[in-house]
DNA sequence: CTGAAAGCGCTTACAG
DNA sequence: CTGAAAGCGCTTACAG
């Protein structure tokens, strides 16, 4: 089970190994006669070239690293998806890993990216800080980061990113709440790391509530750790407050505390009204169908995608977009006129 | 940023780099006083092998290819995530790859793992006949089928396997619903492939029915996709019959299912039971809960992972596994008494 | 526009 | 138990 190399290819071809190379590589001074011929003889003899040996020369892989910080949602695996969708028409490979807690996430990915010689970082989630900015220019590959949060001093010529305003676009799901006439609406939100997306739609929530002239209070805020039933357990807590919706800040959390609020005999949202985030599949087949902030996970992998490619083309143009959410009224906001 | 070599590693030790070489790959007949004091300018230079120089000479990689067939379903995404969680710890790279269709699943899988040179293949989902082995025979790496349905005919020596008994499984979610009362059930299905775990699961459906003497006919039969709203159509169908219990080959099409029945008005269970299958952890957190049959997607990943690893030490010893599935209680089961 | 040759960083017989 | 040397299959100056 011998392959055919670069010189079988040259031998038959009737060329020298550096202008299969050329060819392969599509590098221009090659005559158009000479780069048909090499072409069909590859193509005749099935040739394809051994990464391994490209990579040594090159001294960095084709891989392209997806470094996935927290739980591995189905957020996070839609967008995996749709990068994958993407780039597995080129000749790049995908490399996971997981990384479950939220501290020293952007050094252990670049440790990641030098192991592996990745071509391409990946990083989704988490946070970026000025600190973390060392770590990064460690590498000299394009690192593109999907659903962090980054936070305001960053310089953004050192990397691309693809991120939504959590801010606004939490703001607008709470006050969906408000305008639906409730006035003591309760948080779920989460602890982890700093700088990161709970604390911008934890701000968000909070910066609703204030200009609406509502009161906020610590006993109405629960923390969870966006799984389920830490949203069911946070839930179980608000309950004995006196609130009538909740907004949790993931929608796994907010199924969590649907789930509870039925536990407890009450309705939702006849009792309380729930709204998260995220937008998942599932959320629309709920019953009620959730009310949730909805974020383009196909759209967020597909902008990832390419701005990896493209910047394997032009290394130095770093985008940063900035996708839009929508809301998406589900059954599980109640109207409370008057009062 | 040039990094340190084996050569560096050997000066430094003031050994050849032979020696250096068989340290890292712990071969023995090596002396130990020599073994230390490779190991010790090892960690001092803080050295990493250059794996695309090492996979250029063995004429293979160390990464394992995970292939995805069908939707990557959040069954599919948990075991992955396990899969990874067991062999990050080593010195592989996972690459993942998605195939939607069903058909040549082998075949691109197998041209997969020869195109990227991969040390192991893991298959997910899809089935296995034994016109499939001849691609497989072109492999002399550990392959790993996970939740697959394999045909009776195929030839154990050549691949191992994770898998499920669908019928056997299938057969007690079915029987649960008849022993609930039910005398008209209703199956959402699936027509993917030729021999797969949708095929089982059916033949079990039937099987029981006819042991309880109970008709079946094809009307109480509905075609989905495995997606939600392919269970949500499939139920809206299945409800211009009299059935009073469904039971869904997955838990996403039951999901979509028990949502069809609440937007047609009537209720589950009160109206209609819904049994699912997979065991998702979101089943259990639906109002309300999804019965279903539990599958071990922790279990599945951590076997899966297990075995690719043995077989790297020993390639001859192939698995097959079989792991149980628990019936999960949920609260869409309705006792019908009497009648 | 093209080819011969060096070299990327390992592994592995081979010789001792 | 150890080292010198060949070679894995590419890419890339260099020379023409």
């Amino acid at each position: 089970m011998k392959s055919v190399n670069i010189k079988d290819i040259a031998k038959a071809a009737g060329v020298g190994v550096s202008t299969v190379s050329r060819v392969l590589n599509n590098q221009p001074d090659v005559k158009d006669s000479t780069k048909e011929r090499v072409l069909k003889v590859i193509e005749e003899l099935n040739y394809v070239p051994n990464n391994s040996a490209r990579n040594l020369k090159r001294n960095k892989t084709n891989h392209i690293g997806i470094f996935i910080i927290g739980e591995y949602s189905n957020f996070f695996s839609k967008v995996v998806e749709a990068i994958e969708e993407k780039i597995s028409n080129e000749k790049h490979a995908l490399v996971l890993h997981f990384h479950k807690e939220h501290i020293k996430t952007v050094e252990v990915a670049v440790e990641f990216a030098l192991e592996k010689r990745l071509a391409g970082l990946i990083i989704l989630g988490g946070s970026l800080l000025p600190e973390d900015e060392g770590y990064i220019k460690q590498l000299d590959i394009p690192v593109v980061f999907g659903s962090t949060v980054i936070h305001e001093a960053c310089d953004r010529d050192l990397y691309s990113s693809v991120t939504i305003d959590n801010f606004k676009s939490s703001y607008e799901g709470v006050v969906k709440l408000i305008s639906s006439g409730h006035k003591s609406i309760g948080l779920i939100s989460s602890e982890d790391g700093k700088d990161n997306v709970a604390e911008r739609r934890q701000l968000a929530y909070e910066q609703a509530l204030k200009d609406h002239a509502l009161i906020s209070s610590n006993e109405l805020i629960a923390m969870g750790d966006y799984s389920m039933q830490s949203g069911y357990d946070a839930m179980k807590e608000l309950l004995k407050t006196d609130l009538t919706a909740v907004f949790a800040i993931s929608d796994l959390m907010a199924i969590g505390a649907v789930k509870a609020v039925f536990d407890a005999g009450k309705s939702v949202p006849d009792d309380i009204s729930v709204v998260g985030f995220d937008g998942l599949e599932i959320s629309k087949f709920m019953h009620p169908s959730l009310s949730t902030v909805e974020q383009p996970y196909d759209e967020m992998g597909s902008n990832i995608a390419s701005i990896v490619l493209s910047e394997f083309k032009d290394k130095d143009v770093k985008s940063h977009i900035v996708l839009e959410t929508t809301f998406y009224k589900g059954q599980t906001i109640k109207e409370r006129g008057g009062q």
